[in-house]
DNA sequence: CGAGTTGTTGGATCGCGTCCAACAATACGC
DNA sequence: GCGTATTGTTGGACGCGATCCAACAACTCG
C-alpha cells in the first residue's frame, strides 16, 4: 500500500509552496467553474442553468463538477463556508475565559479579507439571476451554522441554552446582514469590516452584562 | 363562467361552520398525510421514505400529495408556516407607533396555542429519523422568514437596516430556540409560552432603548 | 338531467445528486 | 525506461423530488 504518503513539496524559485501530489492533475478549478457558472446565471438565470451547462462551459464533464463542489448552491457559498469552518475550529479550541470577546474576535477575523467573490456578485444580481428564493434558503443555512457555532461557545462558558442561541442568532444575523449590505454598496469599494462592526455592535447587547 | 363564486356555507345543528364548496370533495387531509409520513419517517427514516411511500400509505396517489403540501419538507413545517404568514399580515397592517411592543406582541401570539404537531415529533426523533441536516436546512428558512418580517417592521419605524436585521435575527432565533426546547421537554406537557418568553427577553436588548 | 367546479390519477418530463467501473495522467522507486 | 500506486476524469445508470398535463370522477346548483 502507500509507502510514503506520496506527497512531494516543490519549492519554486520564489519560495512559493506548491503542493504537488502524485496522481493525475486537476483539469479545472473552483474559480474556473464559479466564473463559468456566474456567467451562465446572468445569461440564463440560476434555475435555467443546469450543472451540465456549467461543466460544459468550464470544459469538464458533469461528473467532474462534483469533484469541485458538493452541490450547485455551493458554487456561491464555498468561500463563506470555509470561513465558517475556520471560525468553528477557532472557537472550539479557544480556552479564553471571556467568551464574549472570543466570539467578537472570531467574527471579526471571519470578515477580515473577505474578498468580493461569486457570492457578492450573486447578491447584487439576485433579481437578474432569479436567485431571490435560492439565496433566502442558502443564507438561512449559513445563518444557522454561524449561530450554532457561536451559541456553542457561549453555552460552554456557562450561559443558558436559550440566551446562547438567541445571541448566536443575533451575531449570525449580523454577519449576513453585513455581507448583504457590503455587497450592495459595491463589494470592491469598502471593506466588509466597517459594516460588519456595525452589525456586531448591534448584536452585542444580547451578551450578558460584564 | 362562475356565476356565484360557488361557495355554500352549511351550518350544522351545533352551529359549527363547515365550508362546503362545490366540486369533488377531498379524498384526504393534511393531517392524514402528515401522520402517515411521520410513521414512515420513524420506520424507514426521512431519506428512506419517498413521497410515493407517504401517498401510498395515506391512500392517495403521488400526484395528489402535492395538492396538500408543496414539498416533502413542508409536511413538518406547514403549521409554523401558517403562523409566520399570520405574523407577517399582522405586522404589515400594524399602525402602532411602538414597533417594539408590536413585535413582541406578534411573536407572543405566534406561540400561543402552538400545538405539538409533526414538527415537534420530528425534533424529538430527529436522530431516529435521520433528520439532523434536514432540520438544519428547513429551520434556517423559517428563521430567515421570521427575521425578515420582524426586521421589516422595525425598519419601517425608523431603525437602521443593519440593527433591524440583527434584531430580527435575534427574535427569529428566539422563536426557533424556544420551539426546539419546548419540543425536547415534551411538547405536550408545558406550553410553549413560557420558554418563548425567555427567548424574547433574551432578544429584547437588541431593540433601541426606549 | 346538464353545466360548472373541484379534486384525483397516471404518465411524462426534467434536473439534482449519488454511485460505479473504465480509463488517463501524473510521481516515485527500481 | 518501466511497473506501480495514486489521483482525477468520464460516461452511464439510477432514484428521487418536483412540475406539468390531459383524462376522468364526484360533487353542487339550477
Amino acid at each position: 500500500m502507500h509507502r510514503t504518503g506520496a506527497v512531494a513539496v516543490v519549492r519554486s524559485t520564489l519560495g512559493a509552496v506548491t503542493e504537488q501530489r502524485s496522481g493525475r492533475p486537476r483539469a479545472s478549478s473552483r474559480e474556473t467553474l464559479a466564473e463559468a457558472a456566474c456567467e451562465l446565471f446572468l445569461e440564463q438565470g440560476y434555475d435555467g442553468t443546469s450543472i451540465a451547462d456549467i461543466a460544459n462551459r468550464a470544459g469538464v464533464s458533469r461528473s467532474s463538477f462534483f469533484n469541485y463542489f458538493e452541490s450547485k448552491a455551493d458554487i456561491l457559498w464555498a468561500g463563506l463556508d470555509e470561513r465558517i469552518a475556520a471560525l468553528d475550529a477557532r472557537l472550539a479550541d479557544d480556552q479564553t475565559t471571556d467568551a464574549a470577546t472570543a466570539v467578537l474576535a472570531g467574527l471579526t477575523v471571519l470578515g477580515d479579507g473577505f474578498a468580493p467573490d461569486s457570492l457578492a456578485l450573486a447578491i447584487v444580481n439576485a433579481d437578474a439571476m432569479g436567485l431571490e428564493t435560492e439565496l433566502e434558503r442558502e443564507a438561512g443555512v449559513r445563518r444557522t451554522r454561524i449561530g450554532a457555532v457561536v451559541a456553542a461557545r457561549l453555552h460552554r462558558s456557562g450561559i443558558d441554552v436559550i440566551p446562547s442561541r438567541v445571541a448566536g442568532a443575533a451575531f449570525a444575523g449580523a454577519v449576513l446582514a453585513a455581507i448583504e449590505a457590503w455587497a450592495h454598496e459595491g463589494a470592491g469599494r469598502a471593506p466588509l469590516a466597517r459594516v460588519l462592526a456595525e452589525g456586531l455592535a448591534a448584536a452585542s447587547p444580547t451578551l450578558p452584562a460584564p
